[in-house]
DNA sequence: TGAATATATGAACAAGTGCTCATATATCAT
DNA sequence: ATGATATATGAGCACTTGTTCATATATTCA
């Protein structure tokens, strides 16, 4: 009855044993709460047009909002939110901005996801 | 000045021969779409809490619920998003529903995804 | 310097999301 | 059947998020 241990629950627990050990395994909760930060930047259909088309090439601000058929504005906007996720990179060249993908993990994650998608299909 | 071709756009384009180009190799709208929806599902620090956990061992609802400090009701809404994207597995004993990991892809995506945020710091 | 242009950003608003609370459903034990 | 228990689910609410609109910033060119 004394909860000296681990953070206690009010819930029934059934399986004490697989709680404890499970418990133990757990990565650092500051780590599951980046991973999840990490995966929202992906959970969104604008921001994964744009990560696919600068996988394709380099592109400037008004290149993606053409070829997406977005707003200026609304293109910008995201793109902060992808280099805040330090997904993409810019370079400047006179008033025009190019943007590109910072890191090769974001491709392997998106064809690891394509595929589980294809699959389950 | 005419346009036939791909549904234009109002902003100013400067490099017609890349969009055109990047363009053409754009998946399906809807793959697009379900690649976000699925990267959705791993966007919430709770859901990832309980993928890791169930990636360690197969739980029940109240041993999920023990283990991270949260309502039965809250994991069990959860795990209805998680049921729904396919992610996890359950199978019934009794009064207790035991869920699992219901894909491989789950974990490599996962690992993928920490090995990027290790990296990043 | 001043006009034009490419991009960035703040405010506001509609739509979506995750939790809680109450309650329903399903299964077991008596 | 009745009560106990494990899970599921609907409604409501606080909070987040993506877009639009207006405007600011930055750079080029005349």
């Amino acid at each position: 009855m004394s909860s000296r241990e681990e953070p206690s629950c009010d819930v029934t627990v059934i399986h004490e044993d697989v709680v404890a050990k499970v418990r133990q395994s757990m990565p650092a909760e500051e780590d599951l709460f980046d991973l999840a930060e990490f995966f929202k930047v992906f959970g969104d259909t604008t921001r994964v047009r744009i990560l696919y088309a600068l996988s394709q090439s380099e592109m400037c601000v008004c290149d993606l909002a053409c070829l997406l058929g977005l707003t200026q504005s609304a293109v910008s906007h995201q793109l902060r939110v992808l280099k805040q996720a330090k997904l993409v990179r810019f370079r400047r060249d006179g008033r025009v901005v190019y943007y590109s993908l910072d890191d090769d993990h974001v491709k392997s994650v998106f064809n690891q996801a394509y595929q589980h998608i294809q699959e389950r299909n």
